[in-house]
DNA sequence: GCCGTTTTCGGCCCGACTGTTTTCAGTCG
């Protein structure tokens, strides 16, 4: 697939243009990267079937250049832009505070093309002479090129809620804050989140942003007025805080809860209807310009002629158009979930005994669960391997299901393997559930995968992509194919919740959700994972699944589908 | 360069903070 290739040569001409000053341009070609990247398909087949022109954003111009790339692997108008500005546009404008107009005075005054020259430049003190730089430019370079050192990846999403709960209750506990929301992508829950965004109220701003840049974990002030403060706290990690009236605090958090995108589409919207969106409020833009709408939310979706979005939704995926035609999804909700259908024990990899887990998900108020151990091929100390393993197995569980008021499926998470898979018949006989995982790199992984469809009885197709966020891209399945075998097949998809995997991920959730049925677990290999829960939920909402999509939503009665028997 | 419940031409989101400036451009959210 090229889509990607494709959307960075296009965000890469952006950059030059911009350097070059040329007026909206940058803005079209980065809307196409945009539309390209996140296209859902492969872009050969579009360029096969003639279709360029419907991807948003692209007209004739960027079909033609996407056309000549496609055919010679070639693309004149990207090579003579390098040959002009020979920069690493990029890595240049990821240094904080640098951007476009600076790459080029860097590179025109001091030859800077890439990070190793502007450290150069910076250290040797000849950035602090350019006209319109002074010391405080060049300190601010320097400390900026030491942040993107330690800067690290994006953090996981799971791994934000503690931090998140700290935070709040640090400000909380002051006395010059009020109402306090953590906003930005961890209100949207995306999988990974790149800072802490938080929305204030505060009796006194002054004296909040006062305390809030001197708590003791602030390793840097990376800027600091009334309305608006950065913070680095430890490990790089960036806080923003924006502190906004409480008559505001609607169209606050709209702002700053984004996406940027969302945003954009918003005001693009207001502007049609002559109105004016910012943080402050919805505005009429003629006559008294008097403010429309900003306390709550509901308030300016509602002015606007939209329903409300829910945060996970804003990614400007279609959801304002959705809003405007009464045609929002009414999401998947935590309570909506009957039971966990992926979790392992002691008998494999898994820290607690099946008596707990079942203890654990009875507290939880599950109707059912599934015990599903790894089976003989899997890369653990100690997996079941017998037959009489798998019986006695499935012996305790018999008797767990005496014991608590909810039915424990007896299931096993098998390893696909370059025949078939882990399990004998014979185990599998004995199963109420079957999952299939890919865990090792394997030919042809679609062709195997589809081969295990047809010859088992498998349920459920649990991580899909067997990503790891930051560790291990996805797979390079074709899911299309996939899915379609799954559907006929009778298997269900899983969207995994460990914080790591998210698996599958939510703009593939979102894309199959019309032909295949999902299932959202946990994979807990304890009993305190059994809490994951609520991540897989966020990331099906992202995928803009209702209950109905999600098949442990339903009764025991209603899953026979995916049961072996 | 793209696009159209206002349009095929003329817009394209809007505002806070900083540094270097004597009035604002650049960068970022
Ligand atoms: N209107 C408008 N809002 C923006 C713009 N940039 C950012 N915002 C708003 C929407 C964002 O969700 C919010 C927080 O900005 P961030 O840079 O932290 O982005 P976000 O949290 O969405 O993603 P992140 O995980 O931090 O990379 O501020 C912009 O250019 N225009
Ligand atoms: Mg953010
Ligand atoms: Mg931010
Ligand atoms: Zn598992």
């Amino acid at each position: 697939m090229k889509n990607k290739e494709i959307a960075d040569i296009f965000y890469e001409i952006a950059g030059f243009l911009e350097i070059k000053d040329v007026k909206w341009k940058p803005r079209a070609y980065r809307r196409a990267a945009r539309s390209i990247e996140t296209l859902s398909e492969d872009i050969e087949k579009i360029y096969r079937e003639k279709r360029l022109e419907d991807i948003e954003g692209v007209g004739e111009n960027i079909r033609d250049k996407i056309i000549e790339y496609l055919e010679t692997g070639h693309l004149e108008y990207y090579e003579e832009l390098k040959k002009d500005l020979p920069v690493d546009f990029d890595a240049l404008t990821s240094i904080e505070g640098i951007g476009p107009k600076t790459v080029k005075k860097l590179y025109q005054e001091l030859d800077v093309n890439d990070i190793e020259d502007l450290e150069e430049a910076a250290r040797k003190g000849k950035i602090a002479d350019l006209k319109g730089f002074g010391e405080k430019s060049e300190q601010n370079i320097l400390k900026g090129l030491d942040m993107a050192k330690i800067n690290q990846k994006r953090m996981l999403l799971g791994e934000a809620f503690p931090l998140v709960s700290d935070i709040k209750q640090r400000l909380s506990d002051s006395i010059y804050f009020d109402k306090i929301d953590v906003v930005g992508s961890f209100r949207r829950k995306k999988p990974t989140i790149g800072d802490i965004d938080i929305l204030a109220t505060s009796n006194n701003p002054e004296k909040a942003m006062e305390e809030f840049c001197n708590f003791e974990d602030v390793v840097e002030v990376l800027e600091k007025g009334k309305t608006k403060s950065s913070v680095i706290v430890s490990d790089g990690l960036e806080i923003d805080l924006r502190i906004i009236d409480n008559e505001s605090w609607g169209s606050g958090l709209i702002y700053f809860t984004g996406s940027k995108d969302h945003n954009i589409n918003l005001r693009r919207l207001s502007n049609r209807k002559s109105y004016k969106l910012n943080e402050y409020g919805l505005y009429r833009k003629e006559g008294e310009k008097e403010k429309i709408a900003s306390v709550c939310e509901k308030d300016v979706y509602k002015a606007l002629n939209l329903d409300y979005i829910p945060p996970e939704l804003r990614e400007d995926t279609g959801e304002v158009e959705a809003a405007e035609g009464g045609k929002l999804p009414k999401l998947v909700e935590i309570g909506d979930i009957r039971g966990d259908l992926h979790m392992h024990t002691n008998w494999s990899d898994g820290i607690n005994s099946i008596e707990e887990m079942a203890k654990k998900a009875e507290k939880r108020g599950y109707n059912y669960i599934a015990i599903t151990d790894h089976g003989p091929g899997a890369k653990i100390t100690d997996p079941p391997q017998s037959i009489s393993d798998w019986k006695k197995l499935k012996e305790e569980i018999t008797r767990i299901n005496e014991k608590y008021n909810l039915k424990v499926l007896f299931g096993a998470e098998a390893e696909i393997e370059k025949d078939g898979i882990d399990l004998v018949d014979e185990i599998v006989d004995m199963l109420d559930l079957l999952l299939v995982a890919l865990h090792r790199k394997l030919s042809n992984p679609t062709e195997k995968l589809i081969d295990v469809f047809n010859r088992y009885p498998v349920g459920i197709w649990v991580h899909p992509l067997n990503r790891k966020i930051n560790k291990r891209e996805p797979l390079d399945l074709n899911l299309n194919k996939l899915v379609n075998k799954a559907k006929k097949e009778n298997i269900s998809l899983e969207i995994n919740s460990q914080p790591h995997r998210l698996d599958l991920p939510w703009d593939l959730v979102k894309k199959h959700r019309n032909k295949i049925d999902y299932v959202i677990n946990t994979d807990a290999h304890s009993v305190k994972q059994l809490d994951y829960l609520k991540f897989g939920i966020y990331q099906a909402r992202r995928g803009w699944l209702e209950k109905e999509n999600i098949l442990n939503t339903r009764k025991l009665d209603n899953l026979q589908k995916i049961l072996t028997k």
